[in-house]
DNA sequence: ATTAGCACTCAATAGTTATGAGTGCTAATA
DNA sequence: TATTAGCACTCATAACTATTGAGTGCTAAT
C-alpha cells in the first residue's frame, strides 16, 4: 500500500506522464478521457482497470476531475498546471520560427500594436493581447507646437518608440509662428530624454527654479503643463475575437459571457496584464488563476516585452482554459523577445 | 372576389395596418405572429378567421411566411421593407432627444468617431458603425515637416476636420531645423484649402510649372508626394458587437456566421456604407438588400453625413433583421445630422 | 502491483405520445 | 360579398421511455 491516501504527494514518473498525456489528449480532442480507449490510443502496456487506479488517484489529488460520475477524467485548473510547468521545463524555445518582417516594417507603435496582435491571433487561433509600454518609462525625444486657431495649440510629442502624442491647449495669449518654434525648441531641450510621467514633475520643478527667466518660456511651459498632465495611460489592444467565437465550447453560456466581459471591459485584461508586467519569462494564468469574476474558463499566456532591460509592457494569448499550450506558449515568448528586441532598437 | 390572385396590388388600409401590426408585433416578441392569440392581443374586432384569411393574402403577395406549414407567420424581407417605409413616412424625427454634448467636447477627429460609435451602439443597443470622411474632401489645413533622425522626416498633415495624419518620408539628403520649418510654411501654403486626393494632382501640377524654382522647394515637394502618395483610405469604426452577441438569434448557426464575417472583414460593412454615402436622409437595407453573401440575416440602418452640402461620410446601426426600427431609424437620422453640424463647425 | 470480471451509472440518442397553437378549407351567416 | 364558425389536419415542443455504449468502482484472482 503506497501513499494514495496523501492528498499531496509528488507524482511518480508513470504517473507524471499519464498525466501529462491525459491533458495532451483533452487539448486535443475536448472530450473527456476515458481508461480504455485513450490506454488504446497511447499504446500504454497497461489494463484500462490499472489506468482507471491511476486515474482515480490523479483524481484524489484534484489533478483531474469528472463532469459526471460516469463518464472519462478532464484536467482540473490544477492538472492543467502541472501539465504546463512540465512543459515549461522542457521546451525548446529555439524552435519557434516567425517571420521577422512583420516587426520591422512598421515603424509607429500604433502599427506595431496592430500587427503584433493580429499576428498572435493569427498565428495562434485565439486572440492576441498587447499592452502599450508604461507612460513612465516611456521617454519623449520631440516635442513640437502647432498652431491650429488663434487661441488653439497642438502639442505633437514624439517618443523614442515612435509614438505620436497629440493634445490640444486652448491658450489666451497670441503667438506667432515663430515664437511657438522657439518654444518648441526650448520645450524638447529640456523634456527630451525624460518620460511622459517624468515629465510633469520636470515642469514644475523647472516652472519654480526658473521663475526669472522670460516669460515666453513660461508660456511655453504652461502650455507643455497642460498637454502633459492629462494622464497618458497604457492601452490595450485585442485582436481576433472571431477566432474565440469559433470554438463551439467558448460560445456556450457562461463562456460567452466570460467573452463579451472581455470585450465590453478592455480594462479587466489590462488590469490581469499590468500586474505582470514585471516577471520574467512566460507567464501562464490557468482558469481561476486569472482571479476576475467575470472571467471563467479561459486562460492567459502572457510574456512581458522589455525596453533595454526595463520589463514596459505584456504581450499574450488569450482563450479557452483548454488552450493549445504546447503551441501557445513559445509563440508567446518568442514574440515578447522580438518586441523587445524591437522596441529597444528604436529607442536607441 | 376580390383581387387575392393578384401577386402584386396595393395594400388596402385594413391590410397595411394589419400587416405593420404583425411586423411591429414580431419584431417585438421573435416569435412567429399566429391568428389567434394576434386577433386578442391587438383587440381587432375581427375572427382569427378572417384574420387568417388576410394572413393568407399577405403570404401569397410575400409581406409574410411561415417557418412552417402550421406556425403563425414571420414578415419575409418585403414585409420589413413594408413597415418600414410606413415608418419612414408618419415618423416625426424631431421627437428624438440625445445629450448633444458628446459631441461638442471632442475636438479630434477619431475621438469623435469612437464616441459617435458608442453612442450608437449603447442608444441602439446594436452594432454602431461609422465611415470616415472620403480623402477627397478631407481638406488639409496645415502641413508641418519634422526631423525625426537625420534621414528621417515626419510630415505631419492636419484637416479642417481635426484629423491628424501622420506620415513618415526617408530622405537622402541633410536639411536643418530651420529649412523644415521653411518647407513646412511653403506646404501649407500651396496645399492648404486642398483635399488629401487633389493634393496629389495639385504636386505634380506645382512640380511641372515651377520647375524653375529654388531646389529646395523641389525637396519640399518630394517630401510631400512621398507622403501623400500614400492612399488614404476611409477608415471604418465598428463598436457593440457584444451587443449582437446577447441576441440569441444572433448566435445561431449561419448567423453567427455573419458576425465573424463582419468583425473578420470590416471592409463589407465599409463597402456597403460607402455605397450609399451619397443618398439622401437615412437609408435602409433589410436582409438581402444587403448585397453580400457573407451577411445573412442582417440589416442595416445608415446615414450619409455631410460638410456643408456634400455627403462625405455615413454612419449607421448593424443589427439583426428583426430590429427595433422605430427606435434606431431616428436615432441614426439624428445622429447623421448631428454630425454634419459638427464636422462642419469644425470645417470653417 | 496488476488485471479480469462484473454490476452499475449516466449522457446521448432515438422512439413514442401528448399537447397546443397554429393552419386551410368549407359551409353557414350577416 | 365579406365574415365567421367549425372541423380536420399539421407540426414544433416537451415529457416519457427504452436502448446503447463508454465509462466507472470494486472485488477477487493472478
Amino acid at each position: 500500500m503506497k501513499n494514495e491516501l496523501q492528498a499531496d504527494r509528488p507524482l511518480d514518473e508513470r504517473e507524471t506522464a499519464i498525466l501529462n498525456a491525459i491533458v495532451y489528449e483533452y487539448i486535443l480532442t475536448g472530450k473527456p478521457v476515458g481508461s480504455r480507449s485513450f490506454v488504446q490510443k497511447y499504446s500504454f502496456s497497461l489494463s484500462p482497470a490499472t489506468m482507471r487506479n491511476i486515474m482515480f488517484d490523479l483524481e484524489k489529488m484534484n489533478f483531474l476531475m469528472q463532469p459526471h460520475t460516469s463518464s472519462g477524467r478532464v484536467p482540473t485548473d490544477k492538472g492543467y498546471r502541472y501539465y504546463v510547468d512540465s512543459l515549461l521545463d522542457n521546451y525548446n524555445f529555439h524552435e519557434m520560427v516567425i517571420d521577422e518582417k512583420i516587426f520591422q516594417r512598421e515603424v509607429q507603435l500604433d502599427k506595431i500594436f496592430e500587427s503584433v496582435t493580429k499576428m498572435l491571433s493569427v498565428t495562434s487561433n485565439y486572440a492576441g493581447v498587447m499592452l502599450s509600454p508604461r507612460p513612465d518609462f516611456t521617454v519623449v525625444k520631440l516635442i513640437e507646437l502647432i498652431q491650429l486657431e488663434s487661441s488653439e495649440i497642438l502639442l505633437i510629442a514624439i517618443t523614442r518608440t515612435g509614438m505620436i502624442l497629440t493634445r490640444k491647449v486652448a491658450i489666451s495669449v497670441r503667438v506667432t509662428q515663430d515664437e511657438l518654434f522657439e518654444y518648441s525648441k526650448f520645450l524638447t531641450g529640456e523634456l527630451c530624454g525624460y518620460s511622459l510621467h517624468d515629465i510633469k514633475d520636470r515642469i514644475f520643478e523647472n516652472l519654480r527654479l526658473d521663475k526669472l527667466s522670460s516669460s515666453n518660456r513660461e508660456l511655453a511651459l504652461d502650455i507643455a503643463q497642460i498637454a502633459f498632465n492629462e494622464a497618458t495611460d497604457s492601452t490595450i489592444n485585442i485582436d481576433g475575437i472571431e477566432n474565440l467565437l469559433r470554438i463551439p465550447e467558448m460560445v456556450e453560456e457562461k463562456r460567452l459571457n466570460s467573452l463579451l466581459n472581455i470585450i465590453e471591459e478592455k480594462n479587466i485584461l489590462k488590469n490581469i496584464l499590468e500586474t505582470h508586467i514585471d516577471s520574467e519569462g512566460v507567464k501562464i494564468l490557468i482558469g481561476e488563476e486569472i482571479e476576475n469574476d467575470k472571467v471563467t474558463g479561459c486562460s492567459l499566456v502572457a510574456s512581458s516585452y522589455r525596453i533595454g532591460n526595463k520589463p514596459v509592457g505584456a504581450i499574450g494569448v488569450f482563450g479557452p482554459t483548454r488552450m493549445d499550450y504546447e503551441k501557445v506558449v513559445p509563440l508567446v515568448d518568442y514574440t515578447g523577445k522580438a518586441v523587445s528586441g524591437l522596441l529597444t532598437k528604436m529607442s536607441k
